[in-house]
DNA sequence: CAAACCTTTACAAAACATAGACAAAAATTA
DNA sequence: TAATTTTTGTCTATGTTTTGTAAAGGTTTG
């Protein structure tokens, strides 16, 4: 994988509008009044862009979205624009005293531990203050991604695990979800995502109760770029499939995380696949997933091995939306 | 410690007063009068902040709302500020009952009602971005309480409404739900509890799957200065009694918005209420509450009838909670 | 030659700015 | 307690800046 600062990557601005998502007007705009971008020419005067122009106005159109001035950040550089994005987080939430240090990869993964440590002890001892302050600081100190990977998906496991041998009730669960539901508005704040992204339908069918599995799926989805509208637990096919039209979401996601014995889960596996199509990516994940493996097959769904399986997956699908929709706009 | 990155991330009046949840005007006003923030400027003139400068307001925000007078704080530092509000652990909750906003009522009357109808159209074209992005103005323009009384209420009123007619599926219910589930956190921000508040659960019973209810009950109750932990919808008797018993709550808050003719939620009132004994408050509220109104006598609950006596029941509640607080105390 | 691009100029809506006024609330004084 | 001053949030009026969009008319490209 190369990239590309040379004059090998050569776009036109109407190519550099539809992937940017900045209208080849405003582009003009921004560059003669901000020079946001200075594209090269052709002989003739046409406006030459590389890729990476095209990645400085996907980040400022984010970023404006965000709030930001357009006037204010036009000249900022590549990588100050990246972290204008990604620090939006730490920067909403009040605790500004922690250092931006860069930690190591391992520091933040010991980090976490410990932050782990102290949340599944705020879960057990039923304190959502304490777990909700435990969840911002971490946010801060990990960052969302680190937050996500090394402490919400370890734990969220942890807690099923704990759940099954009866440490923990149902309505530990049930307040864990709240406290993580409610921070979904700061991880949130990271990723403005831009008018173009791919969106993505999250929920659990008929009869599965327990969001956090969805919960974990949407934040992830949402930080990989994608436009998430999460439904809660206990939907049934028929409104699922409609959300999925209504917001012309190219891929659905379903935690199942409780095993049962009647044909609930895999009728409504089967009920959506005929309402939304193949046009429209289905996903599974969640404990109880693998046992309803031969419905899954049958019905052609994307099971979720790991959570480094589901990003993979995530990024894997939005180039191919970003892909096909370029081929229809051609 | 001082943060002294991210000169980078700069914001113009309207989105710092997005974040910070003070008005522009208000803003522009702490700074000609006490130098509460010190933006620099485009060379246009307009006011260019940084993420500190927000950070600061929401501070002088929460602080004020705490009684602080806004001139005797302005100019205090970062560090000052948290101080100041960490130690404020003993706040009386004058925040619903103190203000009855008379002289702006009218007009926020009629703000409000905008908003709903505008709140409306984006539930209805299952917009959730364009909802969130509404309730967001909306917060800041009316403030929390109006937010809720004005906006929030009648919207869910009219969303319970027209899901019985069919013009809503409940998928449209659950994508608001989710909504304004991630907005408790900008509500819950500007009104932070204090330590000794008395503590509340609020629910809804097995069989009862809408959760509107419950969540704007909730969001009341932390606005009237309760420690509130909410645990989503559809919990069995034992599941809400033993968050009852590990939070030590005082009063109980569950919504029914659905009238079933099983009898289920009977059978749950009745249990729950023998778990959790007569020292707890049972409090329900809803839709379809009334439709139970035999059981609800037989058990001894509170109904609430409205608003307004949702309201006074809440503010009974916490000063009859301290009175005797304060008795077994001497 | 048509489609796409260029530049320049203009326009309008939204957002900001300043200055000053006003009234409710809070503090102070009589 | 009543009268006063101060504080504080809000609003109005009027002008400017920012910013997205569009029109006009010429040029390049395939």
């Amino acid at each position: 994988m190369t990239v590309t600062n040379d004059d090998s990557a050569q776009y036109l601005i109407r190519t550099v509008s539809k992937r940017s998502g900045v209208k080849s007007d405003l582009v003009r705009a921004w560059e003669r009044r901000y020079q946001a971008v200075t594209p090269t020419r052709t002989s003739g005067g046409h406006r030459v862009y590389t890729d990476q122009d095209i990645a400085r106005l996907k980040l400022l159109n984010q970023a404006t979205s965000n709030g930001h001035s357009i006037g204010q950040i036009a000249q900022l550089s590549l990588d100050d624009l990246k972290h204008l994005l990604k620090d939006e987080t730490s920067s909403t939430n009040q605790s500004l005293s922690s250092s931006p240090i860069s930690l190591t990869s391992g520091d933040k993964r010991h980090l976490a531990e410990d932050y782990s440590d102290k949340c599944y002890a705020a879960v057990l001892a039923f304190d959502a203050q304490l777990l909700e302050s435990h969840f911002e600081n971490a946010i801060v100190e990990l960052g969302s991604e680190a937050f996500i990977e090394h402490l919400l998906s370890p734990l969220l496991t942890k807690i099923g695990e704990r759940w099954k041998t009866g440490e923990l009730r149902p309505v530990h669960e049930h307040m864990t979800s709240s406290v993580i539901r409610s921070l979904t508005y700061i991880l949130r704040n990271n990723n403005p995502c831009p008018e173009n992204a791919p969106r993505m339908i999250v929920s659990t069918p008929i009869g599965q109760l327990h969001e956090l599995g969805a919960l974990l799926a949407a934040i992830m989805a949402e930080l990989c770029g994608w436009q998430v509208t999460y439904l809660g637990a206990n939907l049934a096919a028929e409104e699922i499939a409609a959300a999925v039209k209504y917001t012309n979401a190219c891929a659905l996601t379903l935690s199942i995380s409780f095993a049962t014995d009647d044909h609930v889960v895999a009728k409504e596996l089967r009920r959506l696949k005929k309402l939304v199509g193949n046009h429209v990516s289905l996903i599974v994940g969640g404990r109880a997933a693998g046992h309803f493996q031969s419905v899954l097959n049958e019905v052609g769904v994307m099971n979720i091995q790991s959570y480094t399986h589901f990003k993979q997956l995530l990024n894997q699908l939005a180039t191919d939306y970003k892909a096909t929709e370029n081929k229809q706009l051609q």
